[in-house]
DNA sequence: AATGAATGAGGATTCATTCAT
DNA sequence: GATGAATGAATCCTCATTCAT
């Protein structure tokens, strides 16, 4: 019998291969030769893996969203008051695993490609009413109008992640920060 | 008048022709022979007039920012008061040569090659100076910290315009709308 | 009676399995993979008991010709008269299991191949040397020239039998009746 | 302005190289490459006139049979009288340009490739309703049963085809003899 | 015996770029 | 200026074959 039980490790070190490649080239232009030797074999054995190099970019998108909502997550369940929860959730949008350079590269090719990939564009949307829903139940009872916040926020968040893109990396503490003033400004009217 | 030469025409088709294939392609991965002929030329030409592929999207994008920084000099010169001035650049944000799907497509495809392209990088850059530099000046007076407040509602900008490219075409108002409701919340303090 | 090693089973249904997917993809353009499949059992095996395609390919090759020498075989033992061997002959060439889509498919593609390999040209000649003698030794006495009648009757028979090819599946009464009818034309000086 | 004009040259020139390599190697298992450099080309421009490997093949199809049908055309030209026509249409089919190795080879595995590939099904269903068509045509008035005397002609003329591919080049003539000779057999009940 | 892992060569196809006219 | 011919590098993907277990 062959050594059993490879395909959960090769699709591993293929999806975290194929983020570090995207984070590295700054796009998707990245061949699976690259990413295959990246993650120590061969580009026949990544098709064999996961069929084709469309597959190859879902498997990373989602590991991405998996990693981000495991840090939301971990967030709410650490914080405690409803007063904790916004907060928590903005932070987990900037946690080092999301904010790091190859991360946000990735997530930014993956924004672009969802225009064309109908399963890119799924999974984007399916991010956004997470990040919506989670903000709005935080905010219930908080704000007037919770949903108008939460999308505000929502963009704000968008808004600072896709900025730091193009910034130097270390704008994570000034996004947050900026992030949870606007949320005591949205929340302070139903003080 | 002399009669003109065909290189303005010439270039000015094929910007024009490489942000619509963009749109309709969603992504960078439109070929030399297909801008030229949207242009009505060959693929020769197209390198004659720019010199590489390079070279034409790096002038797309600089008409994109051009066109984005008519839209906001003339919504100033139309805006008399303050109080008008930051509304009329973020309306001047969501316009409909800005918000256009095609140009949605090309400047979000820029904001990932800017990460590779050095040319692209320094656009943004400015972009986003500009941007900042112009909110903080028609914010100046109107809040304790215009300063932040610009940095503030320039993420919410590009948040609501990269949440608009997964949506339908149609959320312009509502950006405009909650934007322009932060702006009042954010300069509320200072009436 | 001792248990019999798998190898005989193995191959054997490594072979039906060749011609099965040749015959449903129309050509020899199948994988080791695709039979080994078909026959139950990993690439890897399939390997381990041919060595190789080409192999596969051969034993499948030689699997046809048994099984068509067989059919003339039988056909030749029920005929009993000198008139009867003739049209027994010829009827075993469109025998059911010949005339299977699936067969033809195979044959043609070995035919083809023959061009190339010098095992299927061998097997191929040695089919064709068979079927003139028997149709000589048929046609003995009740014909003047019973080798050109014998290569005329054979050059009919691969003829309808490449025709058939390309038709409907069901061609075959019509062919053993006009080649019956042949049969009849070019003896009936010797009646 | 480039040179203008090449492309019926070089279409014609791979056409040419198709047929000859797939002589060579005796099967479709040829490249563009090898076709290409043949033609004196780059593999890149023989995509550019054909669109693809299935439009090379099918073009080097349609030539042979344009090649067969002119064959066909002048031997009826030059031939005069009933009697003529039929045994010219013979002739004509195993003509040096038709007997070719290369052409018969290319004709087989056009044959196979019938199977899957609708374009190479429909020139080959052309091909046989024109023989049969011709025959039978030419049969007229000389035989009581036209319609089936020019089928079993044709399949005598496939057949000894067929079983050219396996011999040695030069049986071409043997094959005419033997076809005339059944001609006259069937015809000789209407004499 | 038997498996599935693993390789790597090979091929079709695309496309930016160059060039002769 | 303008064209289309022409190239060839690059890439995805397939698959026969080998190998460790």
């Amino acid at each position: 019998m062959p050594k059993l039980g490879m395909e959960p490790i090769r699709r591993d070190a293929l999806v975290k291969a194929t983020i570090a490649e995207i984070g590295a080239a700054g796009s998707l232009d990245v061949t699976v030769s690259q990413i295959a030797q990246r993650a120590g074999m061969s580009s026949g054995l990544a098709h064999h893996y996961f069929g084709g190099k469309n597959q190859i970019f879902e498997a990373a998108m989602r590991h991405i969203l998996r990693e981000y909502a495991n840090e939301v997550r971990i967030a709410l369940a650490q914080a405690g008051s409803h007063n904790d929860r916004a907060e928590a959730i903005i932070r987990a949008n900037f946690a080092p695993s999301c904010f790091a350079p190859a991360t946000i590269s990735a997530w930014m090719t993956f924004y672009v490609r969802a225009q064309n990939d109908a399963g890119a564009l799924r999974l984007l949307r399916l991010y956004q009413r997470r990040l919506r829903s989670n903000l709005t139940h935080a905010l219930r009872g908080r704000t007037v109008d919770p949903i108008a916040a939460a999308e505000t926020l929502a963009a704000l968040i968008d808004g600072f992640y896709i900025r730091a893109a193009l910034a130097k990396p270390d704008g994570a503490e000034d996004a947050v920060l900026m992030t949870v003033t606007m949320l005591h400004v949205l929340t302070r009217d139903a003080q």
